[in-house]
DNA sequence: ATCAATTTTTAGCCTTGCCTAAAAATAGTG
DNA sequence: CACTATTTTTAGGCAAGGCTAAAAATTGAT
C-alpha cells in the first residue's frame, strides 16, 4: 500500500500523460495544487521506488508498476463515483469530490462487491471508462461538441467531471452520457451552439461545449451559419 | 474538521471512559497501539484545543465539544458498519476494520443518505447503539452471557466487535443481536456454557461468553450444576 | 515512612509531505 | 549567438504524528 499522497501523484501523472504527451513538473504542480519544488522532491521519491522514470528538466513517465497503481486508483475513483450515484442517489456534480477521498480507503474486497452490485460497469457517471481489474482501459473515440458542425449528430460520450458548475449546467439540458444529440446551428466567433436533445432545443456556450465529448458523429459538415 | 489521528484519539477516550471510569495514558496507548509518550503529547494538544481536560498524572476527560466529536465519529463508524453489512453483504466480522477507515471520510451528506437508505437505524450489526445526529446514545441494559445461570433466558443485545475470530465463532451458532437464547447448563470453574438458540443447543466457552451481552433476562437463578 | 515498581512526562530524534527563496538549467528571441 | 524569461531543482524550514530513552511523579508493599 502506498500513501494517499503517492496515489494522488501517480493518478495525476497518468491523467496528464493521457492528453499532453509531456508530463512536466509545472503541470503536476498546477493540477495537484502543490508547489513545483514539492513535485520535484516527490518525483525523486517515486523514481527511487521505480514507479516513474525522471530525467532532470525533461518530464516524467510512468513505469509499468506506476501505471498499474494509477489505474487502480482511477478504477476505485470511478467505481465509487458510479456507486454513489446509483446506490445513494448522489447528484453527478458531487460524486467526484466524494470519490476523491474514498478512492484511497476502498479495499479490494469492497471494490469487488461494488463492481458486482453495479453489474460490472464500464463507464462512470460522466462517461469515463472504468479500468478493469487487470488494468485494461477502453477509451471511447470522441470529439469535443464544440467541433461539430450544424447538421451533425452524435451521442454524448463523456463530460469533464472536474467542475461541478459545468456538470450542473449541462445536466440541466440533459447532456448525460449515451444521450443522442444533434447540432442545429453554430454561431461564429466562438458563439453559442444550438443543439437538439430529446426533441427539445438548447443553447450551449462554446466554452462549455469544449468539455462535452461526442461519439458516433454522423452527418455531413454543414457550413457555419 | 479534525485530523484522522485526533478523531481516533477522541473516539478511543470515549470508549475507555464508558467502561473504566478513569482514562489513563496507558489505556489509551494500548487501545490505540501507540507509545505512551505519544499519548501524552497528543493529550497536550487536545487540551489546548479544549477537547479534553487533563490533569498531569491524573487521566483525561472529554469536554462537551470533545464528546460531541467522539460521538460523531462513532456514529459514522456504526452507520458504515451497518451499511456495509446491509447494502454490500460484508460479513459482520469484517465490517469493523473497513469502517475504521471510512469513518474519517464520510461527509455529512453521505451520512444522511446512508441513514435514510437504512431506515434510520438505531443499532449496528453487533448491537451497539448508533448515536443520533444530535449526539444522543441509547444504551441497552445488558449483562455478559457468562453471568447467566441455568434456566435463565434472554435476548442477545450486543457482541463485542473488536475480534473477528470471536464474531465468526459466535456467529456460527447464530448469536446475533435480537436472537432469543436460553442457558441450559453452566460448568463450574469457568467451564463451558450450554445454550439453546433457535431450538438447537450449542456449547460456548466461558471466555467468549464474556463478550456476548444479553438483555431482557428472565427466569430464576438455577444453581450452578 | 521508606523504598521499589509502575506510570507518566520530558527530551530529543525521525519521517512524510508540504512550503519559500535562491540557484541552475533550459528555451525563446532578436 | 548571446541574453533574458521561464522552468526546474536545490537548500533550508516547518508541522504533524510517531518513536526511544531518561527523568519525574505516583503507587504500593514492607
Ligand atoms: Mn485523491
Ligand atoms: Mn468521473
Ligand atoms: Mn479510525
Ligand atoms: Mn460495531
Amino acid at each position: 500500500m502506498y500513501t494517499e499522497s503517492i496515489e494522488n501523484y501517480l493518478k495525476t501523472i497518468y491523467e496528464i500523460q493521457k492528453e499532453s504527451e509531456k508530463v512536466t513538473t509545472n503541470s503536476i504542480s498546477e493540477k495537484l495544487g502543490v508547489a513545483p519544488a514539492s513535485v520535484t522532491s516527490m518525483m525523486k521519491k517515486l523514481s527511487e521506488k521505480k514507479l516513474i522514470t525522471h530525467k532532470r528538466y525533461q518530464g516524467v513517465k510512468l513505469t509499468g508498476p506506476g501505471k498499474k497503481i494509477a489505474l487502480e486508483v482511477i478504477r476505485h475513483h470511478r467505481l465509487v463515483e458510479l456507486y454513489l450515484a446509483e446506490a445513494l442517489g448522489v447528484p453527478w456534480d458531487q460524486v467526484h469530490d466524494e470519490a476523491e477521498k474514498w478512492e484511497h480507503v476502498l479495499s479490494e474486497d469492497l471494490e469487488d462487491r461494488m463492481d458486482k452490485v453495479l453489474g460490472y460497469p464500464t463507464r462512470d457517471p460522466h462517461g469515463s471508462p472504468i479500468p478493469s481489474r487487470d488494468g485494461t482501459v477502453i477509451e471511447l473515440e470522441s470529439i469535443p461538441l464544440v467541433e461539430l458542425q450544424p447538421g451533425q449528430s452524435g451521442v454524448i460520450a463523456e463530460v469533464s467531471d472536474h467542475d461541478p458548475d459545468l456538470l450542473r449546467y449541462v445536466g440541466k439540458m440533459g447532456l448525460y452520457p449515451m444521450t443522442k444529440i444533434e447540432v442545429l446551428s453554430v454561431e461564429p466567433f466562438s458563439g453559442p451552439i444550438t443543439i437538439k436533445v430529446e426533441d427539445a432545443s438548447h443553447i450551449l456556450g462554446s466554452e462549455a461545449a469544449q468539455y462535452v465529448f461526442v461519439s458516433d458523429v454522423e452527418g455531413e459538415r454543414g457550413e457555419a451559419s
